[in-house]
DNA sequence: CCGTAAGA
DNA sequence: TCTTACGGG
């Protein structure tokens, strides 16, 4: 799932830091991203997501409802960014996605019958699927909690990033890398499971904090443009072409884009591997994605009615729980987020 | 993932 | 004040 950067980037490109250290800063966040990080964890024990009465599933809905509120009581300013159509070479991988999807699905039937609860939830997070309606659903949450979101034309991650060089917001945030290819400026990832994480496997925990990377400053660490960093991208694998071209890794890809003039050239040299797949345009949509201007960012106090009615009434959330979320959202919004009208603002009106 | 209660 | 266990929907 997404392009996988993590064995590229050197230690002085990226920086760990407390939520706090994003104190006033608009982050442009990949709702999909977000949203299939809560669904997938927040789970019980043997895998079985929350869910309301009606047997609709809810994790999302907490997870984005309490996180959101954690990070406004931070003082980051977040704008939730949601996918439009994906573009069509996204299609094949999609359809792989959906295929893995099913067969979790059947390894999770196996595990619930033979009665293995820690595999049951394994499967079950693999198997997680978000829907239209659950993005809907997230979006009207954002909506009653004041809290900005934009919809994207295609990829939301290229949205972020186009964002994020406009300046309108100060970062991209997702946990995948794609939108340094899109070319963010910079990129928060860890914001979905800031806190404590279970290691895979073992029974211990480690902290996971916010980490940031800086595309100038990784571009300078590999000593590249960011032409060539969407090159080292396909060669090692996009959504877009998955699997990337046999036999590049990390250290292959970099070498191969060093040693040419011209990143097209680059790629057109490894064009007969790609397994039939236009690489040229892969290149092309990282480099200039369908995106909009066709967006205001606007932090509005929370409509404490519209959440009672989506969370309460109608997923059978505890309302006493949601009143006093409602509450440090009340104090975190008037302090952290409201425009404050500064003495000239007034006397310029 | 999260908040809450209980115990340290 | 901090850590841990537990249930949330």
């Amino acid at each position: 799932m997404g392009v996988n950067l993590k064995d590229l980037i050197p230690p002085e490109a990226k920086v760990e830091v407390e939520l706090k250290a994003l104190k006033g800063k608009i982050v442009a966040l990949d709702a999909y991203n977000m949203l299939y990080q809560f669904l997938a964890a927040i789970r019980q024990p043997d895998g079985t997501p929350l869910m309301d009465r009606q047997g609709r599933v809810t994790s999302h809905l907490s997870g984005l409802f309490y996180r959101t509120i954690n990070m406004v009581e931070e003082g980051v300013k977040p704008v939730y960014v949601f996918d439009g159509k994906p573009p069509e070479l996204k299609r094949r991988e999609l359809e792989e996605r959906m295929k893995r999807k099913k067969q979790a699905a059947a390894k999770l039937e196996q595990a619930r019958r033979a009665g293995i609860v820690e595999e049951a939830r394994k499967y079950a997070m693999q198997a997680s699927h978000l829907t239209r309606d659950m993005a809907e659903e997230a979006k009207r949450l954002l909506e009653a909690m004041g809290i900005p979101w934009v919809q994207a034309p295609e990829e939301g991650e290229a949205q972020a990033a186009y964002m994020s060089r406009k300046g309108d917001a100060w970062a991209a945030g997702s946990q995948d890398y794609d939108s340094l290819l899109f070319g963010a400026t910079r990129l928060v990832r860890n914001l979905a499971i800031t806190g404590k994480r279970k290691l895979p496997g073992k029974n211990v925990y480690v902290t996971v904090k916010p980490e940031i990377i800086e595309l100038d400053k990784l571009l300078k660490a590999l000593g590249i443009t960011r032409e060539q960093l969407i090159v080292i991208g396909i060669l090692l694998g996009t959504d877009y072409n998955p699997g990337g071209i046999p036999g590049y890794g990390p250290k292959t890809a970099l070498r191969h884009v060093k040693a040419y003039d011209d990143p097209v050239k680059a790629l057109k040299a490894v064009e007969k591997l790609a397994g039939g797949v236009d690489l040229y345009e892969v290149y092309r949509l990282f480099l200039e994605p369908k995106v909009t201007d066709d967006y205001r960012l606007e932090w509005r106090p929370p409509d404490e009615e519209k959440i009672y009615h989506i969370l309460v009434e109608e997923h059978d959330f505890n309302p006493s729980r949601v009143k006093k979320a409602v509450e440090r959202l009340r104090k975190a919004y008037r302090e952290n987020l409201k425009s404050r009208q500064t003495s000239l603002d007034a006397w310029f009106g």
